[in-house]
Parts: C-alpha cells; sequence; structure tokens
DNA sequence: CATATATAGTTGCGCACGCAACTTTCCTTG
DNA sequence: CAAGGAAAGTTGCGTGCGCAACTATATATG
C-alpha cells in the first residue's frame, strides 16, 4: 500500500481515471445529446425522464430520482416541462396522494418510440470502437465500479437519495 | 446488424452505456470532491487547473482548455479565483503577448504537493474494487474510447479546441 | 504598410442547477 | 383521535455555466 508520492507526486491529468470519466462521460453526451436536444427540444433531464417512464410505466419522480441520481428539483422541474408539452402525463389517484404516478401521454409514446431506436444506434455507433472482448471487459469493470459505488440497486425501490 | 427495435424499443436506461457513464463519472467525481473542496475550497475547474499547471507548468488557458475540454471560459474564471488566492500566478512575457504562462506560486505548489496524495490515495480506493484484470480491461476500454472519439491527444499541443 | 482575419483571454447575459425551505399527505405513537 | 415526524413534490434564491460579443494582439494579404 506504499504510494508513489515521494518528491514527485506523479498526477497526470489525462491519466487520472476520474477525470478521464468524466471527460468521457461528456464526450459521449454531447455526441447523443444531437439526438434527443437538436431533433427533439430534450435536454438531458427530460430525457432521463422520458426513458424511465418509457420502460417503467407508472413510476413517481421519487424513483426516477433513485435510479437515475439526479436530484429531485431536477427531476421535478423536467416533469413539469414535459407535462407542458404533453408528452407525459401525472396522475394522483394512488392510494397515496403524495406521489404522482407517470405515464406517456400518446404524443409522448411518439416521440419516444422515435427516440429509443436514435439513442440506441449512437450507443451501438460508440461502443463499435471495440472488439466484443474489449467491450465485455469494459461493462465488466462499470458493473464492478457500480456495485462497488452502491449505484446497482436499480431494479429495486431505491428508496435511500443522496 | 439487426437492431432490436420492432415492437418494443428496449432501452432500459441503467444498461445503457452513456447514461451508466455519466451516472458513474458524477459519483467518482463526488468521491473526489470531499478532498479538494471540503478540505481545500476547490472546485472541479479549479481542481482541474491545478493539477494541470501543476505537472504542465508554463501551461496556457488554451491548453488547459484543451487537454480537459474544459470550456474557455471556465477555464478562464478557474484561472481568475486562483490567481485572487495566491496559488498560480500569471506571466504575460511571452513573445506571444496574447496568452498567458501559467505557474504555481510557492502557495500554490504547497497546496498541490498536500492534494496530489490524497487525489491518488482516493483514485486507488475506488479502483480497488477490481482485480488486476479486470482493472486492466477496463482501462483498455477507455483508451479504445478515448482515442475514438479524438480525446487522446492530451501529450500534443492539442490546437483545435471544440 | 494598411486592412482583414484569426487567436488568447475576458465579460455580460440568460438559464439550469443544487440547496434550503415550504406545502401537502401519510404514518406513527400516546 | 390528536400531535410529531417523515416523505413526495414544488419553489425562491444564489451561483456557476455556456453562448455570444468584446478587447487586445498576432498574422496574412494586397
Amino acid at each position: 500500500m506504499r504510494a508513489r508520492s515521494l518528491a514527485e507526486p506523479a498526477l497526470h491529468l489525462p491519466g487520472f481515471v476520474p477525470f478521464r470519466l468524466n471527460r468521457l462521460a461528456a464526450e459521449v453526451s454531447n455526441h447523443l445529446s444531437e439526438v434527443y436536444r437538436a431533433r427533439f427540444g430534450l435536454e438531458i433531464p427530460e430525457w432521463r425522464v422520458m426513458a424511465t417512464v418509457g420502460s417503467e410505466h407508472g413510476c413517481t419522480a421519487q424513483y426516477i430520482a433513485g435510479s437515475t441520481r439526479m436530484h429531485k428539483t431536477r427531476v421535478s422541474r423536467a416533469i413539469a416541462n414535459l407535462t407542458k408539452r404533453g408528452l407525459i402525463e401525472r396522475a394522483s389517484n394512488s392510494g397515496d396522494r403524495r406521489e404522482m404516478r407517470l405515464r406517456l401521454t400518446k404524443a409522448g409514446r411518439r416521440l419516444y418510440a422515435q427516440l429509443v431506436p436514435l439513442a440506441l444506434e449512437r450507443e451501438r455507433a460508440v461502443l463499435a470502437c471495440m472488439s466484443r472482448e474489449q467491450l465485455r471487459g469494459f461493462v465488466a469493470g462499470l458493473d464492478r465500479l457500480e456495485e462497488f459505488l452502491g449505484l446497482r440497486p436499480n431494479t429495486r425501490a431505491a428508496e435511500q437519495s443522496q
């Protein structure tokens, strides 16, 4: 466990994994945003809400905040925008009147059906730079890191937000 | 190359790599920020500038923007803050009086010497969740993605900014 | 040598974000 | 069933960010 911090601390940002992850994530997001921003007028929070509600019909804002790890105010504003645009609808008819069940409207489902194939294609185009073996190793690392950092309980309720 | 977008588009955000990268990067950054924010009062842009200037003595703001892929205004403001705090100093004595050569001050070098080992330790602590073999595979994927996305020319001049 | 164009860096502006505080509803516990 | 506390969601506020425009300097061109 001896660190290499003797005379030369030797931190080079381009080789520092936390920095590399940030830069890579930002770059990949930029690629993706051309799809959901330029072509559909959605920002990242709106896109994430659409994607979540699209596959988890009837979920709550709290659930979205937990699974995407977005701050609940960010989720709240994204939902407000999407509702105003008529892409999702809120139903408070649950047994718990504090929470709002979210669903895509007809227009929302139409947009979702257009958006998803394009998003998947963008993902595929980026990941295509790796061999199948490389991709397997990379995703295994992702899995491991997410589990270690407690990002894995996606399917579960994800009650404890940050 | 047949996509799976027939009836069910099948996009599940927790398995969508661009999203996973964003979430992971944000989480790792949070871990790191406890070091440079709480203990040294630096935000991400300031930390990146410190780290860059610390290893690339005499570099310019343009170089930092290119290598970190931060917007030049973000870099400019970070430099202004760090200069105000007396951690870096600007010298316009170059042959080109438009650009400013950046260096750590004595106080800056002191802070840098404290900060770097802690940052490296945080990186190590996170990466320690992977076996040596897993880490190798993960970093290989990182390398490949960065090269594909044009994020690699770090050591070079990085003249073409975004 | 004058004009035009490009580059390094800064600043005004609008906006999205996170924090804290708030409202409303639910769930305790006496 | 009353009261305290917790949870879902919203909103006011301050701030950091990106865009566009700007200043100043350097370089190209007639």
